[in-house]
DNA sequence: ACAATAACGATAATCATTATCACTTTAAGG
DNA sequence: CCTTAAAGTGATAATGATTATCGTTATTGT
């Protein structure tokens, strides 16, 4: 893989953004600095990263993938009414590759578990 | 809701499927019994069936949503090589609601694990 | 049977993502 | 340091899944 700014810019951007943010996301947050940069660049980019392993791509709710450059194992909670993802540490759960292959004969290479609920937020704004 | 022919015959092709299909892939299905059906219709009620609880909506690989009859909790496995999704019991992990909230502090509804890797008949495959 | 309304079929519109292609940048070798 | 091949880019058209619209039809309670 070459080098580009571009790549550069896009990783770098993400590894500052904690929201786990969508493609479109990202193309408004670089464009401030390259304001030519185009769309197909972004996808592209995000796409080869996650191919390489670099960051990782989540999809969940709301049509849209999204990226997360926390490579370390973790899990996603998503808010039903606001839609935003937020961090579960992976210490919730035990590893379950091991039981997988154990009950089923199936290698898992990677694992994702999503929680839907409504988020504390979105909880206050309910009551009042 | 009201009845319709179109909904009842929907749900019992789904019921009827074990293989978690997309939509197109009902459509298909429910077709051959009423030619007319529209697409939008597969859509329209495959929705409404998910959000009145009675089916469930899986997002996993492969753009394309699917849907999946079986309400008792369990877990998915899809396929990389050939986006075959694979049903996992739910007995390969504890309840991890309870976890979740004892950590985090947040509530979930519902939560959806995917595994992902290759299955046995794609590895097969890849030895000949 | 009748009216209100939910559902339908057809199709246009939308939205995210991918493909294409002419042009530019990168990186390796002479 | 100049050349060149390959990878990357920007612009935009194309695709594919899903949703919205709208005139028509089916269902349901009275």
């Amino acid at each position: 893989m070459k080098y580009s700014k571009q790549r550069e810019l896009i990783l770098k951007t993400l590894q500052q953004n904690m929201i786990h943010p969508t493609v479109d996301h990202i193309y408004e947050l670089v464009k401030k600095e390259l304001p030519n940069i185009s769309l197909a660049t972004v996808y592209r980019n995000l796409n080869s990263l996650a191919e390489t392993g670099v960051i990782r791509r989540i999809q969940g709710l709301d049509n849209a993938v999204r990226f997360d450059h926390n490579m370390c194992n973790h899990y996603h909670f998503i808010c039903t009414k606001c839609n935003k993802v937020y961090d579960v540490p992976q210490d919730i759960a035990p590893d379950l590759s091991d039981n997988l292959s154990a009950e089923t004969g199936l290698t898992a290479e990677t694992y994702d578990i999503t929680f839907k609920g409504v988020c504390h937020e979105c909880q206050k704004k309910k009551q009042n």
